[in-house]
DNA sequence: CCGGATTTGCGCAAATTGCGCAATAATGGA
DNA sequence: TCCATTATTGCGCAATTTGCGCAAATCCGG
C-alpha cells in the first residue's frame, strides 16, 4: 500500500509560502491539475486547508471564532475610533493595550510602526508578534475565553515590573462619576493597575458604551484622560465636564 | 451617497457563526446571490475574508504564517509523536506545554479533554482558550516571533508561582550527556525551570533532532524522563542508557 | 515474474464566478 | 417639494473551475 503524504506535506509548505493556485502547484510538482485537486480535496477533508476558487489556502484556525463573532458588531464605528486613536500616539512610545475588540482594532493598525507594546489582548499576539518595528510583551495569567484576554494575579505581577507612556483601554460601559465597568473584579483590578503604570490614559468607546452601567464592577478614571468616540459631542459632554479630553472619530464612508 | 456597511458587518458575523455559502447568505439576507458575491468581493479586497468555492470564510490571519511554514516540515512524524504522547497523559492532569511545533501538535489534541494547561506556546492560545474542559494559563514575557513563544524574567516569575504534573517539551536538538539545546540562554533557562516545576518530564522529538547539537545553549535533563520519538530504537539507545524511558510513535499510514 | 491495488491523467457534465446592462432606490441640492 | 445624480440591485451570458467516471501507468508483495 503506497501512500503519498510526501507531496501533501510539500503542498502545505507551498501554500504557506504563498503558492495558492492549482496550476501553479501542478507545475511546481510536475503533475496534472487533477492530481493536485485530489490532494487538495484530501487535505480539505482533514481540515488542513480550505479550498478557494482555483486554489487553496491554509486552514483558518477554526477555533478563534468566539471573539470574531462579536468583532462584526459596530465594526465600522470601531474602525473609525481606532483610526482616530492612532493619530494620538507617537512613534516610539511604549503602549499598554488592554483587552477588547476595539483595542484590538487599534492594535491591528500598529503594524508597520515602531512601538513597544505590553498587552493582555491575546487576539493581538499573532498580529503584532512578527511585526518588524514592534517589541511585544505579553501579560500572562489565566485566560478568559470570552474576551480572549488574560487577567489575575500573574498578569498584575508582570505589570508591576513595567511602565508605559500610554494606556489604550475600553470597557463594557462608561458612566460619569463611576468610571469604567466590567463583569469581574479581576478585570477592573487589572485595569486600575494599568492606569497607574501608564503616564496617560486613552479610552476607546463606541456610542453604545457611553453612559451604560451594564456591569457591577467599576474602575475609576484618573483626573485627566482622553475619550475617543464616534458618538456626537452631546453624548460625551458629561465626561468632558469631569476631566476627559474628547477626540471625535468620523466613520469613513469607505469602511 | 449610501453605503451598506450594515449588511457587510452582518455577513462577517454570519461567517463567524458558520454560515459559509453564498446561497445560504443570500437566503438569510433576502437578496440575490449576485449581491452577496459583490459583498464578499468587497470584504475580500479588504482582506477581511477569503473567498472559497461557493462561499467564503473569515480571513486567515495573514501574519501567522511564519510558523506555519515550518509546521509542514516533518508534519506526519510530529502528528504521530503527538498522538503517542497523548496516551501518556491522564485526564485531569496539570500540564506545562513548552514552545515548538511538535508540542503545538500535541496541544491541538487536547481539545475535548479535561486539563489545566500552563504554556508559553502562543500558537496554542486560540486552540485551547475556548476548549470546554481546558483551564488555560499563559506565561507572559517577551514574545519571540520566530518561535511564537514567550520567555524571559516575566515568564519565569509567573512559573515560580505554579507547579504541574507533567512537562511536555521539545528542543532544537538532543544529545546524550548534554540534554536539550536551544539558541538562547533565555530559552534554556525557562526550560530548566519548567523541568523543576513539573513532577515528570516528557520530551517530544522527531528523528531529525536526535543527537543533533545544533545550538550552543543547553538545558540538562533530569535523572528520569520520557522520550517520545518516531525514530528507530537504535537511534534512541544512547538516551535510554542514561535514564530515558522510550515511547515509540508509529506514523499512521492515514496521515 | 505476476496479480492486485493504488495512483495518475483525461474528457465531459455541472456548478460557480465575473462582468455588462437595465431597473430601482436613496441622497443632496435647488 | 421635486429633480438629477449616484449607488445599489437583479439578471443573463461567457469563461473558468470543479467533480466524477474510466482507462492506462505505476508500484508493491508474494
Amino acid at each position: 500500500m503506497r501512500r503519498n503524504g510526501a507531496r501533501r506535506d510539500a503542498i502545505l509548505a507551498a501554500l504557506a509560502a504563498g503558492e495558492t493556485d492549482v496550476d501553479g502547484l501542478a507545475a511546481r510538482f510536475g503533475v496534472s491539475p487533477s492530481t493536485i485537486r485530489r490532494d487538495l480535496q484530501h487535505l480539505s477533508a482533514r481540515r488542513a486547508i480550505a479550498r478557494t476558487y482555483g486554489g487553496a489556502i491554509l486552514a483558518p484556525a477554526a477555533e478563534e471564532q468566539s471573539l470574531l463573532a462579536r468583532e462584526g458588531i459596530q465594526r465600522t464605528a470601531k474602525a473609525a475610533i481606532a483610526a482616530a486613536a492612532l493619530a494620538l500616539v507617537e512613534e516610539g512610545e511604549t503602549l499598554i493595550l488592554d483587552g477588547g475588540s476595539t483595542v484590538e482594532a487599534f492594535g491591528r493598525l500598529l503594524r508597520g510602526r515602531r512601538h513597544r507594546v505590553i498587552t493582555n489582548n491575546l487576539a493581538l499576539i499573532p498580529v503584532l508578534a512578527d511585526a518588524p518595528g514592534i517589541e511585544l510583551v505579553v501579560l500572562g495569567g489565566a485566560v478568559r475565553p470570552i474576551s480572549m484576554s488574560t487577567a489575575g494575579p500573574l498578569a498584575e505581577a508582570a505589570l508591576r515590573c513595567l511602565t508605559a507612556d500610554r494606556l489604550l483601554t475600553s470597557a463594557d460601559g462608561l458612566a460619569p462619576g463611576l468610571g469604567l465597568c466590567e463583569a469581574t473584579l479581576e478585570q477592573v483590578s487589572l485595569k486600575s493597575l494599568m492606569m497607574q503604570r501608564a503616564a496617560s490614559v486613552t479610552v476607546l468607546a463606541d456610542a453604545s458604551k457611553l453612559g451604560r452601567a451594564s456591569q457591577p464592577c467599576w474602575a475609576p478614571l484618573p483626573a485627566r484622560w482622553t475619550l475617543v468616540t464616534e458618538a456626537p459631542e452631546a453624548a460625551a459632554a458629561a465626561f468632558v465636564a469631569e476631566g476627559a479630553a474628547l477626540v471625535a472619530a468620523r466613520p469613513s464612508p469607505a469602511m
